[in-house]
DNA sequence: AATTGTACCTGTCAGC
DNA sequence: TGCTGACAGGTACAAT
């Protein structure tokens, strides 16, 4: 489910719910989604602390808690954060409840359970693997166009993977890499070093376009993602090509080829894409 | 260093 | 109406 946009959603409409509650009670239907600071317990160390604020880094949620924790959540492919009153009904798959002093309560779901919620102390933060090695925010002001086309030069890899790859760039997936390429006009199997210098400026501001463009529609809903609300989003109405195999591309009317590529299904126009 | 395959899970959908 | 296999917004790990 989730990319960048997708969990900076969340965290916009989470936000306002849960800063300033403080957790009272828990519930672990699945033990194996929670990940404990060493020598401590989940639930234990979790109640009675508040939530200070909410942050994003890549794909990674970031709820700074009182007393110098952090609730890292990461919802890989199906994972939901929802901010709901406890007279709703309990779903299929709601493995963490999390109750707040106001009544209300938080609940991770997960249908393919690959999401995690992982609790540290804040100056620990920097020892989690996958969060200590991710790349700069594409939308962050370091990520310049200078540094990208630095970065991109020495890369003897496809395109594709490359912008997959969560340690030269933090927060893309699947569906957002498929539509910067398809915007900068660059076919998936391009390898990085081969671009010139054009056509990395083309898809430096390619990527900032769709990831701002995608937070600004709340979101893709190709299949489960809803917010912190549970509500979807609009960014599937405007896809170019992820999904779309068949149909015609927006700029030259070919039909959009779909294949594996990086592992990956991968959407593209065989066409503009060069 | 880069690529490929496998694994973690459940649900959905196409094809027979 | 079943059944089977492919596939799904991600990542970590091993082998090549």
């Amino acid at each position: 489910m989730p990319e960048l946009p997708e969990v900076e959603t969340v965290r916009r409409s989470l936000e306002p719910k849960i800063v300033g509650r403080t957790i009272k009670g828990l519930t672990i239907n699945l033990p194996r989604i929670v990940n404990s600071p060493p020598g401590h317990d989940f639930a234990e160390t979790l109640i009675g602390k508040s939530f200070e604020k909410l942050e994003r880094r890549g794909k990674y949620l970031l709820c700074y808690l009182s007393e110098d924790y952090c609730l890292v959540v990461h919802l890989r492919m199906t994972g939901r954060l929802i901010h709901c009153s406890p007279e709703e009904p309990i779903v299929r798959h709601s493995h963490v409840l999390i109750e707040l002093d106001d009544g209300q309560q938080l609940r991770y779901i997960d249908v393919r359970q690959f999401g995690t919620l992982t609790l540290r102390k804040t100056e620990e933060l920097d020892k989690l693997s996958g969060l200590k090695d991710l790349g700069p925010e594409p939308l962050g002001e370091d990520f310049t166009l200078a540094e990208f086309q630095k970065a991109i030069a020495s890369k003897k890899r496809n395109i594709k993977a490359l912008l997959l790859d969560q340690r030269f760039i933090a927060g893309l997936g699947n569906i957002y890499v498929d539509e910067a390429l398809a915007r900068a006009a660059l076919h998936p199997d391009r390898l990085a070093s081969d671009l010139a210098s054009e056509e990395v400026d083309s898809l430096y501001q390619s990527i900032r376009q769709v990831l701002e463009e995608g937070i600004s529609a709340r979101g893709t809903s190709f299949r489960d993602y809803v917010d912190g609300e549970g509500n979807k989003g609009d960014f599937q109405n405007r896809l170019w090509v992820y999904g779309r195999a068949g149909q015609p591309c927006p700029r030259c009317k070919e039909p959009i080829q779909r294949e594996k590529k990086a592992g990956r299904g991968t959407h593209f126009c065989p066409c503009c894409q060069r």
